[in-house]
DNA sequence: GTAACCGAACTTTTT
DNA sequence: GTTCGGTTAC
C-alpha cells in the first residue's frame, strides 16, 4: 500500500472534492460550478484509482469535450502518477468512437479506412444528392436538410424510424434525400460526425464481440461536460458502463462469453446545468435525469467553492444566471478577499469598442500583465473583426481562435482532399472537390457525364475517371476534357504509390504533380502569399506525424486527426498574445483578464433567441459562462452602434447587463453623454429616448477643419441630418474617412 | 464546354 | 464584406 501518497493526493482539497476523488464503485454525479476545481478533482480521482485502488490505467476511460481538454487531463494525471499515464484512454466522444470503429467497425460492415466528412464535405455531398434526385437546392436548402438529419441522428432516430413518423411534406423530402445521401456516403466509404457516434452505438448493440470487449475493458468511465452530451453520446457512455445498449430500459445484467457479468457500472459524470450551451447540437440536460434513472442509487457531490474569480465577478455571474427559471438554486462562493469592480464601458460604435479594448490591453500590459493573461470574448465570430483591427493598429499581438478556421481554408481543404483521395479513392466529396482544381478543362458537363456513366455501370466516379483515362469512349468524354481527366488520374495514381513516404515529402510531390502552387500564384496573386503560408503551416503539422507509433500509416492517422480537431485545440498558454475567442469556445478556459464585448440586445442575447424562451435561457447561460471565465478583472462593453450584416444597427444594452447590481460595476468614461455615472440600469434610465432628441444644427460645414480626440485633425467632407443628429463625413490625415455623429464625436474646430 | 465576371444572399454558436 | 451560383463571353 502506498500509504504515504494518499494524504499527498488529498492535500489542499476541500471536503466535497475529497469525497469525489475517493468515491469508490458505483455511479457518481458531480455538479461542479465554474472554477470549482473540476479538472483537479478528475485528475486526482484518476490518480487515486490507479494508486490506491490499483486500477490499471488502460481500464480507465475519460471522455472530454475537446481534444485539448483530453490532452490537459492526460498531462495533469501524468504529473500526479509518474510515467504510467500513457495508456489512460482519454479523448472526445468523436475521437474515441473513430478509434473504436477503425478497429472493430468491420463487425457492422464498416471499412477501416473510412473518411470522416466535416460540415463542408457534407454540404457538398448533399448538393450532389439533390442534383441526383433532380431537386432544387434553392427550394430545399441543403443545410436545413442536413440539420434535420443530424438532429434525428443525435436523437437516436434511424432513417427508418424517421421515415415511419413523417408528418409534413418537408419531412418526407428529408426522408427521401436521406436515403440517397446515405447511399452516397456508403459508396464513398465516408462517415459524418454524427455517424461516428451512431455507428458506435450500433456496433455495441449488434456485435457481442464489440460490447464485451469495450464494456469489459473499461472498469471506470468518466464523462466530463456531461450537461452538453446528447442522447447518442449518453447511450455510448451508458453502454460502456452498463454493458448493454438501451439506456432508459430496465437495468439488466449482461453475461459475457466467459460467464462474467458485463458492465462494471462504475461511472462518474461531471457537469453543470448552468453551463449547458449546446442544445442546438442536440445536447440535452435531461441526461442528468436519465442518469439518475439508469443508475439508481447514484451519489451526488456538489462543488460550490470557487477558486477562480473575485467576489464581484461571482456576484455578477450569479445575478445573471439567477434569473433563469427552473434552475436548482446553487450558490457559488469564494474565499478570495477583495477584488476589483467590474468595468462597464459604452462605446459609440464597434470600432471605438475595439479601440477601448486595445487601449486597455496596452495599459494593462504596461502595468505588467502578460498578454497571454488577457482574452476577448464575443458572441459571433464576425465580431472579432473590429477588435483585430484595433489590436493591429496598436501593434498588439493576438491569437484568433476559430473564425476562418485553418482547416477550413480553401488551400488546406484542397490539399487535404487530395490526400484523402490518395488514401481512399472512393471518397466522392474529395474527388469532386479537386477533380478540376487546378483547372484541367473538366467542367460541369464532364462531371455530370462521369457521374452518369458511373451510375449506369454501378461504379464510383473514380472508376469513371479511370475508364476515361484508359481510353473508354462510351462515357462521351473526349478531347480536352478527356485529357484533363487522364492527367488527373495519372497524378493521383502516381501519388498513391508514394503514400507511405513521409507526409511532408508526399505533400511536396503533390504540389509538384498538380502544379498547385503555380495555380495559386496565377489565380489570385494578391492572396497567394497568405495561402502559401498556410501550406507551410500544414507542413509543420505534418512533421509531427513522421514515424508515429501504431499500426496505421502516418497518412491514415493524420487524416483521422485532422478531421477531428477543434479550434480550441489550438489554444496554447505560452504565446505572448491576447486571445480572441467566441463564448462557446471559451467554455472550460480561464483568464486573469476578460473582456466581454458586444453586450447588446440582438447580439448577446442573440436575436435568434428572442422568440424562444428556451433559447433565451441558453443565451443567459452563455453570458454566465463568459463572466465566469474571468479571474481578476472583467470588462463588459457594449456599443451604441454596430456594423453587422451589411448595415449599422443601434442596439439597446443587453438585458444581462441590467441584471448586474450596480455595486459591482464601475462605469468607465463613456463617449455617450449622460452615461457616465451609475449602473447600466441607471444609465439607460437617464438616457433620453431617441425620438425626443432636439433637432441639432450642424456646427461645421464641408471644407472646415476639425479636431477629433482620437483621430486628430481632419477635413469635413459632408454634413447631413440623421435622426435628430448631424452625421459628418470627415477625412482624417491618419485614420482616413470616418462617419461621425455630432452629439457623440466631440469635435472641435482646428 | 469552360472560364470569367457579376449580382445576390447571408453569417450563431461546433465535435 | 464574404461566398455562392447564375449568366455571359470566348
Amino acid at each position: 500500500m502506498a500509504v504515504e501518497t494518499l494524504p499527498e493526493l488529498l492535500e489542499g482539497l476541500n471536503e466535497p472534492q475529497r469525497a469525489a476523488v475517493t468515491f469508490g464503485d458505483g455511479a457518481l454525479l458531480i455538479l461542479a460550478g465554474p472554477g470549482s476545481g473540476k479538472t483537479r478533482v478528475i485528475t486526482h480521482r484518476v490518480a487515486y484509482l490507479v494508486r490506491e485502488r490499483r486500477v490499471a490505467p488502460w481500464r480507465l476511460l475519460a471522455v472530454t469535450f475537446t481534444n485539448k481538454a483530453a490532452k490537459e487531463m492526460r498531462a495533469r494525471s501524468a504529473a500526479l502518477l509518474g510515467e504510467d499515464a500513457g495508456s489512460l484512454a482519454m479523448g472526445t466522444f468523436h475521437a474515441l468512437c473513430a478509434r473504436w470503429l477503425r478497429i472493430d467497425g468491420h463487425t457492422i460492415g464498416l471499412d477501416r479506412n473510412f473518411t470522416i466528412y466535416d460540415a463542408d464535405d457534407q454540404e457538398r455531398l448533399m448538393k450532389r444528392t439533390l442534383d441526383d434526385l433532380r431537386m432544387d437546392p434553392k427550394k430545399h436548402s441543403p443545410r436545413a436538410i442536413l440539420s434535420q438529419i443530424s438532429h434525428a441522428k443525435n436523437e437516436m432516430l434511424s432513417r427508418e424510424g424517421y421515415a415511419a413518423r413523417i408528418q409534413t411534406y418537408d419531412q418526407e423530402v428529408v426522408a427521401r434525400v436521406w436515403a440517397r445521401y446515405e447511399e452516397l456516403m456508403r459508396s464513398s466509404s465516408a462517415v459524418d460526425f454524427d455517424d461516428l457516434l451512431l455507428k458506435t452505438v450500433q456496433m455495441f448493440a449488434q456485435s457481442e464481440e464489440a460490447i464485451e470487449k469495450y464494456a469489459g475493458r473499461y472498469q471506470y468511465v468518466l464523462v466530463d461536460e456531461f450537461q452538453d452530451t446528447n442522447p447518442v453520446q449518453y447511450q455510448i457512455a451508458h453502454a460502456l458502463a452498463a454493458g448493454f445498449v438501451g439506456a432508459g430500459s430496465e437495468p439488466e445484467r449482461r453475461i459475457d462469453a466467459a460467464g462474467r457479468r458485463l458492465g462494471y457500472r462504475n461511472i462518474a459524470v461531471v457537469g453543470d446545468p448552468d453551463q449547458s450551451i449546446y442544445s442546438w447540437r442536440a445536447a440535452d440536460i435531461r441526461n442528468i435525469a436519465n442518469f439518475e434513472a439508469d443508475f439508481p442509487g447514484r451519489e451526488v457531490v456538489l462543488l460550490e467553492q470557487n477558486y477562480r474569480s473575485t467576489a464581484p465577478i461571482l456576484m455578477a455571474a450569479e445575478s445573471v444566471i439567477d434569473r433563469n427559471p427552473y434552475r436548482t438554486p446553487r450558490r457559488l462562493w469564494t474565499a478570495r478577499p477583495g477584488g476589483d469592480m467590474i468595468t462597464g464601458y459604452e462605446a459609440y460604435n464597434d470600432e471605438e469598442e475595439g479601440e477601448f479594448v486595445a487601449n486597455e490591453v496596452r495599459r494593462l500590459a504596461n502595468a505588467g500583465r502578460k498578454l497571454s493573461a488577457i482574452a476577448v470574448l464575443y458572441r459571433t465570430n464576425a465580431m472579432s473583426r473590429p477588435i483585430e483591427d484595433a489590436l493591429v493598429r496598436h501593434r498588439i499581438p493576438y491569437r484568433l481562435i476559430g473564425g476562418v478556421r485553418f482547416y477550413q481554408r480553401r488551400e488546406v481543404k484542397d490539399l487535404i482532399a487530395y490526400l484523402r483521395l490518395i488514401h481512399n479513392r472512393l471518397d466522392e466529396a474529395s474527388l469532386l472537390r479537386v477533380l478540376n482544381v487546378p483547372g484541367r478543362g473538366v467542367g460541369k458537363t464532364t462531371v455530370a457525364r462521369l457521374r452518369e456513366w458511373a451510375a449506369s455501370m454501378q461504379l464510383g466516379t473514380w472508376d469513371a475517371c479511370e475508364a476515361v483515362a484508359g481510353g473508354r469512349l462510351d462515357t462521351g468524354i473526349t478531347g480536352r476534357s478527356a485529357a484533363g481527366v487522364r492527367e488527373f488520374v495519372i497524378a493521383i495514381n502516381a501519388l498513391r504509390a508514394k503514400r507511405e513516404l513521409p507526409l511532408t515529402m508526399l505533400l511536396d510531390d503533390l504540389l509538384m504533380a498538380t502544379g498547385y502552387l503555380r495555380y495559386l500564384r496565377e489565380g489570385e496573386p494578391d492572396a497567394a502569399e497568405d495561402r502559401v503560408e498556410s501550406i507551410d503551416q500544414l507542413r509543420a503539422v505534418m512533421i509531427q506525424y513522421s514515424d508515429i507509433a501504431g499500426d496505421v500509416s502516418d497518412l491514415a492517422q493524420f487524416l483521422n486527426d485532422v478531421a477531428l480537431v477543434a479550434d480550441v485545440d489550438e489554444v496554447e498558454g505560452g504565446a505572448n498574445a491576447v486571445t480572441l475567442i467566441t463564448l462557446h469556445n471559451a467554455k472550460g478556459l480561464e483568464y486573469p483578464v476578460v473582456f466581454m464585448v458586444g453586450l447588446e440586445e440582438g447580439v448577446l442575447p442573440h436575436i435568434r433567441s428572442f422568440d424562444d424562451p428556451k433559447q433565451m435561457e441558453e443565451e443567459r447561460r452563455l453570458a454566465y459562462v463568459g463572466i465566469t471565465r474571468a479571474e481578476d478583472l472583467l470588462y463588459l462593453t457594449r456599443s451604441y452602434r454596430r456594423f453587422m450584416m451589411g448595415g449599422t444597427m443601434a442596439n439597446p444594452p443587453s438585458r444581462f447587463l441590467l441584471d448586474i447590481p450596480k455595486e459591482v460595476v464601475r462605469p468607465w468614461g463613456s463617449t455617450t453623454p449622460g452615461l457616465r455615472a451609475g449602473s447600466y440600469a441607471e444609465a439607460v434610465a437617464i438616457a433620453p429616448p431617441q425620438e425626443d432628441l432636439p433637432e441639432i444644427e450642424a456646427e461645421y460645414g464641408p471644407g472646415q477643419l476639425v479636431r477629433h480626440v482620437k483621430f486628430g485633425v481632419g477635413i469635413v467632407v459632408s454634413a447631413r441630418a440623421n435622426g435628430g443628429d448631424v452625421e459628418y463625413q470627415v477625412t482624417f490625415e491618419a485614420a482616413g474617412v470616418k462617419r461621425l455623429l455630432q452629439s457623440y464625436a466631440r469635435l472641435a474646430p482646428a
